[in-house]
DNA sequence: GGTTAGCACTCGAGGGGTTTGAGTGCTAAC
DNA sequence: GTTAGCACTCAAACCCCTCGAGTGCTAACC
């Protein structure tokens, strides 16, 4: 697609761009970066390049900038040995913070936000747990008082939810106790996405002896199950964002903040990415959500049981350095996956 | 300590000058406020009222700005009538909102403060229910495998905690339960005030029976009581702030917005004026918190059996409409304590 | 034919000077 | 005690100019 050295001048670009955030000329490059070449000749490089759209111009005669092409271009080549350059000081730090006890899940993965937002200097992003895909493996139910029930939910990972609810007839702790053992036996080791689905087409109605108390406690248990699978957004450092000159105007750092604060939608589009497993990014125009085209996302799993859980990473405007980044969020997603599994090491039983 | 015409002239700056955030002149205050007086005279009174610290110049020729010292003047004497006007269609709303069942307490204290904000079109800032003076009332232990056992504690605003920990040994399930039920006796109608005080003194060791038991296990539900005494931050409506001209300048935005992420200051601040029942109003100066010198700060209660358990407000610059805002809080104060007290109308059992 | 030096041209940023107008304080008259 | 009048101040807006970093084009070079 490009011959060598149209690459290269890119590459000094756009090198050059995510350090100054200003426009460069073809000076500056043949200065800076050994290509052996006249500027006169990075300048038909550089016209050329902007035909073809990986570069722009702020004004007819200013530098040029690289496009949102030019660094996906760039990302998409990064070469494996560049990307893997972390400081040793900082991998150190992570795996000191969240190896230390945060006795919660959804507390590590906002330890690790805030982390992550400490060493990078950007905005972290971080969804919490998606739990869906876990197993149960304790249920029960007990009785708070006359009228009212206390659930309990334990997963695999150790998570545990519960809930309080009234219902409109007393019901005997010892029957309880009963339907609490009959439950625990049909849905231990059963997915919370399984539950509701069994749920909905009403496949515990065979409990025939508990029918009339289990028609008023499924529905809560469906809830309840439901409100597991409910997700939070975390984000740290939201004005690391106002450091870079890309935000000095009020009006384009509003704009960034509050979307970052339309937590709906940033769930959604960490969600939409779940699955493809490892790093993802997300370039300008790229993001879908509009308020989000002038700002890269770059975000990375993290892993339950070989399963991922969720995502976590950072956002910022679409000048950053990719290969730094990609790093830093490689250790994060290593690291948090290797902590989560180890919660449960003496939980075979 | 000022004669009536200074006050209202004193009065028709501060009003002026909230509303437009620029500095007012005498003119403009003998033309839109009925003084019956010439412009000269008024020069003459804010003459007085500079030297008495009630206001300031931006510089030799410019016109008047409200001190701290004015705006504190203008609180202490806001009359009631003037308080109590706010609007009817948001009364609603915000009886609508919080009425609708948020399962959870935290939850309704960030749905309360997220439409705070709205409404006001400042940050809100609420702090977490503070549940160590309520009172426990159910107590439990389940096994959930050989060596982990279950904690849950139920309080009486139905707020619940659990904990999973792990044991170097087993205990057989039935002396769990009966465990459980002697602690329960014990623990239940307390606080968990008087409970950390009694952990801490070792007044429990008089299950001399499982006492091996217990000496593992109390540690724990000393943390866990200690656990629910965390307290949480929540925030809404960062970017409000930046349509004030007070933060047109990123390095001020930059300022306010990291004093807001520093939840830790501000819960303190927060807690400070815990038991300080009703509104409080900080201005500017007052805050002992460097970075929020230029803000202020305006909090109210929230109750739980007549108990203040936390405090929700707004944060802003010191030219801020007090009058309305404070009557604002004061609707948002009862409805948040109506809809708490409602929560567990059933649970006298 | 690709590369380069040279040159005219463009345009934003920054500096300096002027004007404008909203404000003050003071004084003298009412 | 109040007010009109006036000289004075100062920030903000505007204009104009210069500066310099950049371009594209052309003609010469290897």
């Amino acid at each position: 697609m490009l011959d060598d050295r149209k690459f290269r001048v890119l590459y000094a670009i756009i090198d050059s761009y995510i350090s100054s955030a200003e426009p460069i000329g073809s000076r500056t490059i043949s200065k800076y970066y050994d290509l052996g070449v006249s500027p006169a000749t990075i300048r038909n490089e550089m016209s050329d390049l902007e035909e073809l759209g990986f570069l722009n111009k702020t004004h007819t005669s200013s530098g040029r900038v690289p496009s949102d092409k030019a660094y996906r271009l760039y990302v998409d080549t990064l070469v494996q040995s560049k990307v893997s350059a972390i400081d040793k000081k900082w991998k150190q730090e992570i795996q000191g913070v969240l190896s230390k006890e945060s006795k919660e899940l959804d507390q590590l993965i906002q330890n690790a936000g805030r982390l992550l937002s400490k060493i990078t200097n950007y905005t972290s992003l971080a969804i919490s747990p998606q739990l869906s895909e876990t197993k149960i493996r304790h249920i029960q139910l007990l009785p708070i008082d006359d009228y009212q029930v206390l659930l309990i939910i334990v997963n695999e990972s150790g998570v545990i939810k519960n809930t309080v609810f009234k219902m409109n007839r007393t019901i005997p702790e010892h029957q309880l106790t009963e339907i609490s053992n009959i439950l625990n036996e049909k849905l231990k080791n059963k997915t919370f996405q399984a539950i509701n689905r069994d749920l909905a087409i009403g496949i515990y109605n065979e409990f025939s002896k508990y029918k009339e108390d289990l028609e008023g406690l499924l529905p809560f248990i469906g809830k309840s199950v439901n409100n597991i699978e409910s997700t939070d957004l975390y984000t740290d450092g939201l004005t690391q964002l106002l450091n870079y000159p890309e935000y000095r105007d009020i009006e384009k750092a509003k704009s960034i903040i509050s979307a970052i604060e339309d937590k709906d939608q940033l769930i959604e589009i960490l969600q939409k990415g779940m699955f493809s497993s490892g790093i993802d990014v997300m370039i300008g125009e790229e993001n879908i959500y509009e308020p989000l085209r002038e700002c890269s996302i770059i975000t990375t799993t993290y892993k339950f049981n070989g399963e991922t859980i969720g995502r976590i990473g950072i956002i910022g405007p679409t000048r950053m350095d990719y290969a730094k980044l990609i790093a830093t969020l490689k250790v994060f997603s290593d690291n948090i996956s290797e902590v989560i599994n180890n919660y449960n090491l003496t939980d075979k039983g």
